[in-house]
DNA sequence: CTGTGGCTTGAT
DNA sequence: TCAAGCCACAGT
C-alpha cells in the first residue's frame, strides 16, 4: 500500500502531493488526515496523509513513511478537498495552501488565557428575528443583507446566534472589528465562542483548533484565516463587512478571496451563506440580479437625504476655496449649537488626475478614456490602462480654460483652511500621520478613513466629504463602486446631515447615492463595464513580475505578454501607481476571461507561467 | 518555494 | 580552523 502526502511547506505549484510507501506494520493505522513523519530529501519532515492506494507513480525512488505521529487525524476529509481545490483555484501548490491552513502545532499545550467579554444588550428587533428565520428555513442558501446602520447590523448578528442551531462561522475583515461582534453573543453562549485570528500565539491557536472539533455549536469569530478550521457541524457562514478588500489575502500566496473561498465551504458543508455588508460589490449585487443570491428584505429606515455641492458651481460664483458656501454655513450653525462635525479626506494616492478647474472636466487619456494620472517628477500624463504618455497640455481641451489644476488634497490643507475660518474653534487633524488620539472635547476632526475606528459617532452632528472627487477618479475599473461604498460606509455609522462636495454632481456613484437609489448604480455601473469586459462579465488575473533591475523587468514582462498574445485569452500590460516598491521594478499583466474560455485553456496556460511570477486571481485592483 | 549542501570569504 | 554568507539545486 501507497500513502500520498502533503508536506505543510511553500512548493512551486507544480509540486505538491508526494508518493511514500506505507511499512507492513502500519498497514491498519494509517488514515487519512493523520499526521506522519516521512524522510524527505536529507531530513525529517511531517506530511498529512490524504489518499490511500495500490500503486505509486513509476520514475521515483519511492521512501517509506517512518512513524504516525499523531493516530488522531488533524484535518477533515472536507478539509482536504478544500484544499486541493484552493491550490487548483489560485494556481499554487497545495503545500502552500495547507501551511496557511493548519495551524502550528505546539509541542506540549498550555491552559488558555481568555479575555472576559461582557455582553451588550441589543435592542431586539422583529424585524431581524425574522430575516433570521429566514436565513435557517429558507431553501436558498447565499443571501445579502444590506444593514443601514450598525444596531439593526448588530441586532441581526444577535437573532442569527440565538435562533439558529449548530456551529456558525463569523468572518471578519480585521482583528479590530472582533471585539464589536463577540459582545453580541449571550452569556448562556459566550463559552461556545472561539476568537481566530493570525495574532494568536502557537497554543492559543491551536487550542482553537481542537474546540471547535468536538463542540456542536461553536460560533467562531475570526478573520480569514479562521475559514479554515475543522468546524462540527456547521451551519452558517457569516461575511461580514463583505466589501472589505482586507478579505483578500494579497501580499502573499496563497492569494485567497474569503468570498470565493466561503462558497467552496458553503457546498462542502451544505451549509448557509450570509455576505453582510451597507453596499455589497457590483460583482455581488449581479449575482441578487440573477437570482444567485437572496436579498434578505430590509425595512427602509429614515435618514437625512444628502446634500451634494457642485464645486463648479463654487467657483463660478466665486468662491476658490475648498470649502462650499453651503458646508461653511453648516458647519457655522454646528458650532453655534455645540455639535461636532466630522470632515472627511481621502487619504491622496501617490499619483493625482488633473483636473480643469473651469469645467470640472479630467483629462482622461485620448486613447482609451480611463483617467490619466500625473506624474510629478516627469510632469507629464500616464495612463495606467494603455501605457500612453502625453505632455502636460496647457489649455483643458474641453473649454480651453488654462486653470488645470492636480486633485488630491491633503488634511493639512483643510486644517489650514479651517484655522482661517474659524480661529477659535478647537481642532484635530486625525491620518495616517497623526499618532495622538484627538482630545473628546474637540468639535472638528478632519481625518482619513483611519479616523473612522476612533470617532465618537454618536456625537457626530454634521459630515462634511471635502472631495468626492479623488476617489472617483482612480484610473482603476471599481473606483465608482469603491465611492459608492465609501458613501455609504459613512452613512452607515452615523444618521448625522452628509454634506458632499464634488466636482461631478451628476457621477453615478454620487448622484444614486444622493438618491437613495441602489438599482440604478448598480445596473449603470454593469452596463459599463460591459464594453471592456470588465467584472462581473469577465473575470481577471493579475500576473506580477518584480526585478531588481528594471531593464531585466521590462524583458521578462515582454516576453511573457508576447507568448500570452499568441493564447486565446485577452491581455494587457498595466504600470502600477508605483513601479518601483521594496527595491524592485515591477509591472502587471493583465489576462481576461470569461465564462465561456474553457477551464483547460486557462489552466494550461496559467502551468506555463514561470515560477518567479505572482499570480493574482480576481485581483482586489489593477493598480 | 525553501531546506540543504557545497563553496567562498574573513576573522581568530 | 571555523563560522557565516552566498548560491544553485532538486524534491516521492
Amino acid at each position: 500500500m501507497y500513502a500520498e502526502v502533503i508536506l505543510s511547506q511553500r512548493f512551486p505549484k507544480h509540486l505538491g502531493i508526494f508518493d511514500y510507501k506505507i511499512p507492513d506494520h502500519l498497514g491498519t493505522e494509517i488514515q487519512i488526515g493523520q499526521l506522519v513523519s516521512i524522510p524527505f530529501r536529507s531530513s525529517e519532515r511531517e506530511g498529512v496523509v490524504v489518499r490511500l492506494k495500490d500503486k505509486a507513480i513509476v520514475g521515483k525512488k519511492i521512501k517509506n513513511i517512518n512513524s504516525i505521529t499523531n493516530p488522531q487525524p488533524i484535518i477533515t476529509s472536507e478539509q482536504i478537498s478544500l484544499a486541493e481545490w484552493m491550490a487548483s483555484y489560485y494556481f499554487v501548490s497545495i503545500g502552500t495552501v495547507l501551511k496557511t491552513m493548519l495551524p502550528p502545532i505546539p509541542k506540549r499545550t498550555h491552559a488558555k488565557t481568555e479575555k472576559k467579554i461582557i455582553p451588550k444588550k441589543i435592542p431586539s428587533e422583529s424585524d431581524t428575528r425574522k430575516l433570521a428565520d429566514t436565513v435557517c428555513h429558507h431553501r436558498q442558501n447565499t443571501f445579502v443583507l444590506t444593514p443601514t446602520s450598525l444596531p439593526q447590523k448588530h441586532s441581526f448578528y444577535q437573532a442569527i446566534i440565538k435562533k439558529c442551531s449548530g456551529a456558525t462561522m463569523i468572518i471578519v475583515p480585521t482583528v479590530n472589528a472582533m471585539a464589536g461582534i463577540q459582545s453580541l453573543v449571550p452569556e448562556q453562549l459566550q463559552r461556545h465562542v472561539v476568537v481566530f485570528h493570525s495574532k494568536l500565539n502557537k497554543n492559543q491557536a491551536y487550542t482553537a483548533w481542537q474546540r471547535v472539533m468536538t463542540d456542536k455549536r461553536s460560533i467562531v469569530i475570526g478573520t480569514k484565516q479562521a475559514l479554515f478550521l475543522p468546524l462540527h457541524n456547521l451551519q452558517r457562514i457569516i461575511i461580514d463587512s463583505a466589501s472589505d478588500q482586507n478579505h483578500k489575502q494579497s501580499e502573499q500566496n496563497p492569494r485567497y478571496d474569503v468570498r470565493i473561498v466561503a462558497q467552496q465551504l458553503q457546498k462542502l458543508y451544505q451549509a448557509k451563506l450570509i455576505f453582510v455588508d451597507p453596499a455589497p460589490t457590483v460583482a455581488l449585487y449581479h449575482k441578487i440580479i440573477n437570482h444567485q443570491v437572496m436579498l434578505l428584505p430590509l425595512v427602509n429606515t429614515e435618514s437625512p437625504t444628502p446634500t451634494i455641492v457642485d464645486m463648479k458651481e463654487e467657483r463660478r460664483s466665486g468662491n476658490y476655496g475648498l470649502l462650499s458656501d453651503k458646508l461653511q454655513k453648516e458647519i457655522d450653525s454646528n458650532i453655534q449649537s455645540g455639535g461636532k462635525i466630522f470632515l472627511f479626506i481621502n487619504k491622496r494616492g501617490s499619483s493625482s488626475a488633473v483636473m480643469c478647474q473651469d469645467c470640472g472636466h479630467i483629462l482622461p487619456c485620448p486613447k482609451c478614456g480611463t483617467t490619466m494620472a500625473y506624474h510629478s517628477k516627469s510632469k507629464t500624463l500616464f495612463c495606467h490602462h494603455c501605457n500612453n504618455k502625453t505632455e502636460l497640455p496647457a489649455s483643458c481641451p474641453k473649454c480651453q480654460g488654462t486653470n488645470l489644476k492636480m486633485i488630491g488634497m491633503g488634511t493639512q490643507s483643510v486644517e489650514q483652511e479651517i484655522k482661517k475660518l474659524w480661529p477659535k474653534v478647537s481642532l484635530a487633524r486625525y491620518d495616517s500621520d497623526t499618532d495622538a488620539l484627538p482630545d473628546k472635547h474637540t468639535q472638528i476632526i478632519i481625518g482619513t478613513v483611519r479616523a473612522w475606528q476612533i470617532l465618537d459617532w454618536d456625537n457626530i452632528k454634521l459630515i462634511g466629504i471635502i472631495s468626492a472627487d479623488t476617489l472617483l477618479h482612480l484610473p482603476d475599473y471599481r473606483s465608482q463602486e469603491k465611492t459608492w461604498q465609501l458613501l455609504h460606509d459613512i452613512k452607515f455609522y452615523s444618521n448625522a446631515p452628509l454634506v458632499i462636495q464634488t466636482h461631478s454632481p451628476d457621477n453615478n456613484a454620487i448622484k444614486s447615492f444622493a438618491k437613495g437609489d441602489a438599482k440604478s448604480f448598480y445596473t449603470t455601473e454593469i452596463d459599463d463595464r460591459k464594453l471592456l469586459e470588465y467584472p462581473p462579465h469577465g473575470r481577471l488575473i493579475k500576473l506580477i513580475f518584480s526585478h531588481r533591475d528594471k531593464q531585466a523587468m521590462v524583458n521578462e514582462t515582454n516576453r511573457l505578454y508576447k507568448s500570452l498574445v499568441a493564447t486565446p485569452l485577452a491581455v494587457s500590460k498595466i504600470t502600477p501607481l508605483t513601479p518601483y516598491q521594496h527595491g524592485k521594478w515591477q509591472m502587471y499583466v493583465i489576462i481576461k476571461y470569461t465564462d465561456k474560455t474553457p477551464i483547460k485553456v486557462i489552466k494550461s496556460v496559467m502551468q506555463k507561467i514561470p515560477d518567479n511570477w505572482i499570480i493574482d486571481r480576481d485581483p482586489e485592483n489593477l493598480l
